[in-house]
RNA sequence: GCGGUCGUAGCUCAAUUGGAUAGAGCAACAGGCUACGAACUUGUAGGUUGGGGGUUCGAGUCCCUCCGACCGCACCA
């Protein structure tokens, strides 16, 4: 930058805003407004818009557009507004914008020079506890856990880019009474492994994939455990199995790309006498009673349907006795407490409040719910039944349609929306599958670049100086740029309303943006500039499409092979 | 029965949390490669946002009411 220039300074979105407010204040100084220049929904609105005018309107007491216009003529007379808008355009209330190519100029600027960085924002210090995955340790991961894995990991990736110190979880509930059953269900397949008759408990998990749990037993004991009583075989096997089922859930869940900082055994907050402190905390708010022997928690105080026991009348502790104690802990090490839980969990929501309010938090316990999943394949729908053993694990998935298609499927419905899931899709490597039409769009571009080196090697080098940057003028390379800047506002919105299927939208959106911009303008040509603009265009798209790719944990491709 | 979530193009889904003419992809039809990857792109067609009522400058979004789908309603986990 020449420090002598006389040109008036480029504003940001954020500057405008401040001018429009100031405007608006000047003219109507009895009202308060608020003015944010968001990207129109049509081209032909221009590049920004603000409503700022429907809000006024009633303070005001006049039409929407009179005071838009009057707005847009009052604005009109600073020069650094000047500089910015190439026009304004009042339309039916809504004040509409278009800035001048510098604005979106420096756009590629800014990603050229924040790299990976980009869309990042500085810590603000609060602390934030994800818990997600968290299953059962008494058998496979299936796909509904790949769903609450998929959205918990990329919400925890984006919360992270979005400020936030994210403590990611997962909970083992290896203290409930499942754990005999998985015992019982591993000794019995176990002994058949040595009488082919033994019987095998009404109860117990008929999965397949008990058996090779027994097998590994058996290697490590070989026929030890026939010689003793049930009785006493249960425990010692069941923590085996436990253990074997649970290396098996950590290495998938690694290899989908989730992995937690902490790995939270139930049991163990249970012999620390976590249950303990967290009733009495409880007792202390005054929302714990007896009745029949039991101790109950007053969560109707709080909205929830009915009051819940946390010790039975024998002494041991409830379910919800678990979370009282594991989200007391978790309120201690964070401002602010989410749980990711499947479809069958939203009565939990209540409940999990009554411990936000007791502890004094209200509003820090936040469910996310992630609705079910329908599997299909092509027409087929399965159907899904651990205790039938119909079930499908997602490490089968993964293996038939890849992580990188799993997890873009998973991320791309909202939560709240049921999906269906159609592996037949999923693994298609045609057009109609938006994973590989996403990743081509970066391989594309990578493709471009390796050949800029060999063709084109200086305005390459140029590109990566930022240089060149006002070629861009044509209009669909200011609109490729117009896309890469909204990528901060959805990083901020996918963090802020826990939405994290906004990333896979815009990575398609920026994609298609590319795939525009590229039949429309080539890269390499003979006109040096053009070239050199061009080309930084082309790295900053690659940059931030790799970067919302990385949020979603899928891998940005250099290049795509078909097999 | 009570409570909750949801219902948007033929199909799968969006809609920046109350903003403009409800948008994409797939499927259908019609175009575009002597140049950087055609796994691409341009266009056409497709809608009473389940039905009805209400709130207001404005409703897919908020309220009421029907219809339908799913989930939950344990001193199980």
């Amino acid at each position: 930058m020449n420090p002598t220039t006389t040109e008036p300074t480029l504003l940001s979105l954020e500057q405008l805003a401040e001018r429009f407010a100031t405007a608006a204040r000047a003219l109507w100084p009895q009202a308060e407004p608020v003015v944010q220049f968001e990207p129109t929904r049509r081209a032909e609105f221009g590049d920004v818009a603000t409503n700022v005018a429907f809000a006024l309107s009633r303070t005001a007491r006049r039409k929407p557009q009179e005071i838009a216009e009057a707005i847009v003529a009052k604005v009109r007379d600073d020069v650094a507004v000047r500089a910015t808008v190439a026009a304004f355009t009042p339309l039916a209330g809504f004040i509409n914008l278009q800035l001048v190519p510098a604005f979106w100029q420096r756009v590629v600027d800014d990603v050229l020079r924040e790299g990976a960085a980009y869309g990042r924002r500085a810590p603000a210090g609060e602390r934030i506890s994800l818990e997600f995955g968290s299953a059962n340790p008494t058998g496979p991961l299936v796909v509904v856990q790949g769903r609450t894995l998929a959205v918990g990991d990329t919400l925890a990736r984006t919360l992270r880019h979005a400020g936030f110190d994210v403590f990611t979880e997962w909970i083992i509930n290896d203290a409930g009474s499942q754990v005999d059953a998985l015992g019982r269900s591993v000794y019995a397949r176990y002994r058949q492994l040595f009488d082919p008759a033994a019987p095998f408990p009404d109860d117990g998990y008929p999965g397949n994939y008990v058996i090779p749990v027994a097998e590994q037993l058996r290697a490590r004991d070989g026929d030890r455990w026939m010689h003793v009583s049930e009785a006493e075989a249960i425990a010692p096997i069941a923590r085996f199995a436990l253990d074997a089922l649970l290396t098996e859930q950590q290495a998938v869940a690694h290899r989908f790309r989730a992995d937690f900082d902490l790995w939270q055994s139930e049991q163990r907050l249970h012999d620390a006498g976590a249950i303990e402190r967290g009733i009495a905390r409880l007792r202390e708010a005054g929302v714990v009673f007896e009745r029949d022997g039991a101790v109950w928690v007053r969560t109707t105080a709080s909205g929830d349907d009915e009051d819940r026991v946390a010790i039975r009348s024998d002494g041991r502790p409830t379910y919800y006795a678990n979370d009282i104690a594991y989200h007391y802990d978790k309120l201690q090490r964070a401002d602010r407490v989410i749980d990711i839980l499947g479809p069958d969990h939203h009565g939990y929501i209540g409940r999990l409040n009554a411990l936000a309010d007791a502890y004094g938090r209200s509003g820090t316990i936040e469910v996310v719910l992630a609705q079910q999943i329908t599997l299909k394949r092509g027409d087929e729908i399965l159907s899904m039944s651990k205790r039938a053993g119909t079930l499908l694990t997602l490490a089968e998935v993964i293996d038939e349609v890849g992580v990188d298609a799993a997890r873009f499927f998973f991320v791309m419905l909202s939560t709240d929306q049921p999906l269906t899931f159609d592996l037949e899709l999923a693994k298609k490597q045609s057009n109609d599958n938006p994973v590989y039409y996403v990743q081509y769009g970066h391989a594309r571009i990578a493709s471009v670049l390796r050949r800029a080196g060999e063709s084109h090697p200086d305005a390459l080098a140029a590109a990566q100086r930022r240089e060149g940057l006002d070629a861009l003028v044509e209009p669909a390379e200011l609109a490729l740029a117009r896309r890469l800047s909204e990528f901060p506002a959805t990083v901020a919105g996918v963090a802020r309303a826990r939405a994290p299927h906004r990333l896979p939208k815009y990575a398609r959106d920026l994609a298609a943006e590319f795939h525009q911009f590229y039949d429309v303008c080539r890269v390499l040509g003979d006109d040096a500039a053009v070239t050199t603009g061009r080309l930084a265009l082309c790295i900053a798209t690659k940059t931030a499409l790799a970067l919302t790719l990385a949020l979603c944990g899928v891998d940005a491709r250099e290049s795509m092979t078909r097999s």
